[in-house]
DNA sequence: TAGATTGTTAATCGATTAACAATC
DNA sequence: TAGATTGTTAATCGATTAACAATC
């Protein structure tokens, strides 16, 4: 079952899967069933066994899934497993709460180098790490082998650094600010986009 | 095409729209067809057209729609025509991020109550308000008829936000703690789960 | 063995895209 | 009128769920 065209719902899961499983690891918990996983998550268990079931033969009939296991080749597939140096632009407050839950990323994927263009934000120490200038964004890259960039700076900057991570030779973007980013294609870029999430909820009110 | 069961889709592809056509009105242009609209937001002109026709006929053949006209009927459809106060809990880097986003969200959605367990945080102010004590969140709630709430605080925290939320009557939740919430099924919850949005960009980095 | 649970196929359901008549 | 573009149907594509043989 390898080498086939995952779906990006499935990808979008297997980071929920892992969360939930490192919690059960802590609490000494052996083996899990698609079962229990469905009824945590609130998805359907035929949906967490054939998500499974793309990158191989995960668990044992009857018995269920080896959480150790689990979570070592659901890393794999994540390339969680190697370290993945993140940059990030803009040092204001989501830049900064971005930099802190470094902690929940673990150890393998961590922001490490923050940039800003704004001459009083340089400098200044945000989790061990100080603020640097643009002007050092492209070197940093290449020297520490960043290849994911996270963008927070307001929406009219956004597509003003995705054009320099690009130029610099990152090769993802995470962008927060509330505007499409064109890119070459081979860039992939994911959009955290919390005033669309929140509008979206208005419409779900009752009337 | 009305009172149709609406996908959650189309519904998270309406602000997308409606950011847009903010842009286009800001600039003056008046009209905008769906071959346009697809083009800057990178969707299927098809798609853009049928997502609005669930809701009315709001363009006009060999012509478009009327930027204007348009941008009434999604913020109609969003109710985000009339007021919709919001609560947020976790004044921590994210939630004051969230608090100065106000801006972006315009008048009729509005963080208008912030609160903390924290006593070092109580009575901090953010935005000209001050974060209130956890205690006062049910009348706060009742008081300012607040129908959506924001959870930004850490993980482990974030199921018993979510209960008192759901005592004080709040009828949406959106959570960016990455935990999976409980909540009764007449309650909307969104989740907005960076680490996870992270964590599959990862997957498609190329080898 | 009996019970549990996987991996996988088939069935269903839903979302996207293409195509085109209607019409401004 | 000719060209452009909608609204909508039909075709395609993709994702979820149900069902069950295999097997621990």
């Amino acid at each position: 079952m390898k080498s086939l065209k995952i779906s990006e719902a499935v990808v979008k899961r297997l980071p929920i899967y892992l969360r939930f499983l490192n919690e059960l690891s802590k609490k000494n918990v052996l083996t899990v069933s698609s079962q229990d996983l469905g009824q945590k998550l609130n998805l359907n268990p035929a949906q967490i066994r054939k998500d499974l079931a793309y990158f191989g033969e995960f668990g044992k009939k009857g018995i269920g899934y080896d959480v150790t296991y689990l979570i070592e080749k659901i890393r794999q597939i994540l390339k969680l497993d190697r370290q993945i140096p993140v940059a990030l632009v803009g040092s204001g407050n989501l830049g900064r709460a971005l930099c802190n839950y470094n902690i929940y990323l673990r150890d393998q994927m961590k922001i490490t180098a923050i940039f800003d263009s704004s001459p009083d934000k340089i400098g200044q120490v945000i989790n061990n790490m100080s603020v640097l200038p643009m002007e050092h964004l492209a070197d940093v890259i290449r020297d520490s082998s960043i290849r994911i960039g996270i963008i927070t700076v307001p929406a009219p900057e956004a597509q003003n650094v995705a054009n320099q991570f690009v130029k610099a030779g990152i090769e993802a973007i995470l962008n927060f600010a509330p505007s499409i980013l064109k890119v070459p294609e081979e860039i992939r870029v994911h959009h955290a986009d919390f005033t669309a999430e929140l509008q979206s909820l208005a419409y779900y009110l009752p009337e």
